[in-house]
DNA sequence: TTAATTTCAGAGTAAAATATCCGAAACTAT
DNA sequence: ATAGTTTCGGATATTTTACTCTGAAATTAA
């Protein structure tokens, strides 16, 4: 089902990608998300407060209360959710599953396996989450 | 810890590039894999009598039995073993975890995840592991 | 000030992935 | 024949990941 990236990071790029379509400064409960996305409500609940707790949205509690992003989603990248939630793994992991991707102990497809980490990050960094959702709407 | 492949398939990936750097026909035993790989011997065992059961690999049973390749290193591909292990859904999985990735709901990464998605492709079918095992033996 | 609505915190459960156990069958060498 | 060594098949156990429940605290509006 899921490839590169865990289920929670996969549906928090979603959610963040939802709020990002949102006006700035909107909020928007984790209700909405829930029936929108898909996404089971305490599951997403939880992502979102992580979120929260690591700075990227900002939260209130009560009726007109949800969740917005903590900054302008010009300087949000996917990159930034992607190491919030996973961390930095799918840097120095080898895809054969030995120890570690550094330098030495190279095998036949080091070079090709380097070339699509450095494709895979490019993805996650060539685009604020303005401009892709800007993208979405069409 | 694992990314793209689940862990059986990196498993079976390890397995299959150490049989291949063995000379053609020669038995190896699931024991010699498990010192010699570092990988839980039943855990590698089932994987094994899986490959063989999908006639990837050879097997036979008493004191000189084991493992072999079933057919010429040179006419196995990466890809094979992946897909015998984890089929092809890494080809059609989505980045952020929507249902698939086909034609049409595109999204702002769609043209980058494809190429890595080619990439990928790519990187599994560019080399026999003759040839892998070969430069793996420096 | 009360009731409704939301996030928050932490524990709990379910399902999936990973790993193990066991007894049998096949084969080899003595 | 017999003992030793191996794969085979199927059940079981453990660990990790995914998901849920519950009760409390914050906020809002009537
Ligand atoms: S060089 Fe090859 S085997 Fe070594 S860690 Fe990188 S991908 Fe894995
Ligand atoms: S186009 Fe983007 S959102 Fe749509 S399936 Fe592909 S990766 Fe996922």
């Amino acid at each position: 089902m899921s490839v590169l990236f865990s289920r929670p990071c996969e549906y928090a790029l979603q959610a963040v990608l939802y709020l990002a379509q949102k006006r700035e400064g909107e909020m928007t409960s984790a209700k909405e998300l829930t029936s929108k996305l898909d996404i089971p409500y305490h599951f997403i609940s939880k992502i979102l407060q992580d979120l929260t707790y690591k700075k990227l949205l900002y939260s209130q509690t009560g009726p007109t209360g949800g969740f917005a992003l903590a900054k302008s989603p010009k300087k949000i990248l996917f990159l930034d959710i992607v190491e919030a939630i996973d961390g930095k793994d799918y840097k120095t992991n080898c895809v054969m599953g030995f120890s570690e991707c550094g330098g030495e102990k190279v095998c036949a497809v080091h070079d090709k396996w380097k070339l699509i980490k450095e494709n895979i990050h490019n993805m996650l960094v060539s685009k604020n989450i303005f401009e892709m959702a800007k993208e979405m709407n069409r």
